[in-house]
DNA sequence: CATCGATGTTTATTTGAAGCAACGTATAAC
DNA sequence: GTTATACGTTGCTTCAAATAAACATCGATG
């Protein structure tokens, strides 16, 4: 990344947890199927440095890296639901009756929410 | 070479149809609730390309720019099942009685797997 | 409890992710 | 149809993600 953004810098708490859960649930996987931390950074083509920063549920670090480590693991089809717009009933709600393509317009000094 | 890694150049198509079927579900999202892209990239502290890299798929942007766009969405909480090992099944058999904190440790010229 | 591989950590280097501006296109609101 | 805004895309700059080497520590296994 470039000049740091505050996502990846200071990341939101709940959001901070969130990787960190994941990086964890990766490491368990990866123990219970008996592979190093090499096993894995081998199958999807990084660095074993790499690998261990998914472990720590580092922010910056790439979204092919996490998914990537799910698919070396045989995980990936857990992320099939992920924002699955299926379920996600409180935009179902939302939505008006047409799909427009596009966010409405807002009004020059538009600031709400 | 030193950022390029194959994972993030040239994911598996299995890794890449996942990134691009998750970018199509988060703009699904963002659409029902009537946001712009400028909208996300505000609460998470992005600018507006960072997101529209999120929802075509991107392989290289961070998993923190990802994460922040379903926790600014409300769908953060579709992330806990990524990976859940009490749902990992086939990592369940294969774990032994035991949970060792590390992986076994291989032979010199083991080329198994 | 000794060995040696797995993992943590640091440092240095390189490349690409992210920001931004600018321009063009698409679309929704009128 | 007109217009203002949302969105797509490109080129450029900047700085952190990713790599690799080196060393320390942890821990599985005999």
């Amino acid at each position: 990344m470039a000049n740091s953004s505050r996502i990846n810098e200071a990341p939101p708490a709940a959001v901070a947890e969130a990787l960190k859960r994941l990086g964890r649930n990766i490491r368990t996987a990866r123990l219970r199927r008996k592979l190093r931390m090499q096993d894995v950074a081998e199958r999807i083509g990084a660095s074993r440095y790499t690998v261990a920063d998914i472990e720590k549920g580092k922010p910056g670090t790439s979204m092919a890296a996490y998914a990537g480590a799910l698919w070396a693991l045989g995980l990936l089809d857990t992320m099939n639901e992920l924002a699955d717009p299926d379920r996600d009933e409180e935009g179902k709600t939302l939505e008006s009756v047409r799909s427009p393509k596009q966010a409405p317009r807002r009004r020059k000094l538009d600031n709400d929410f």
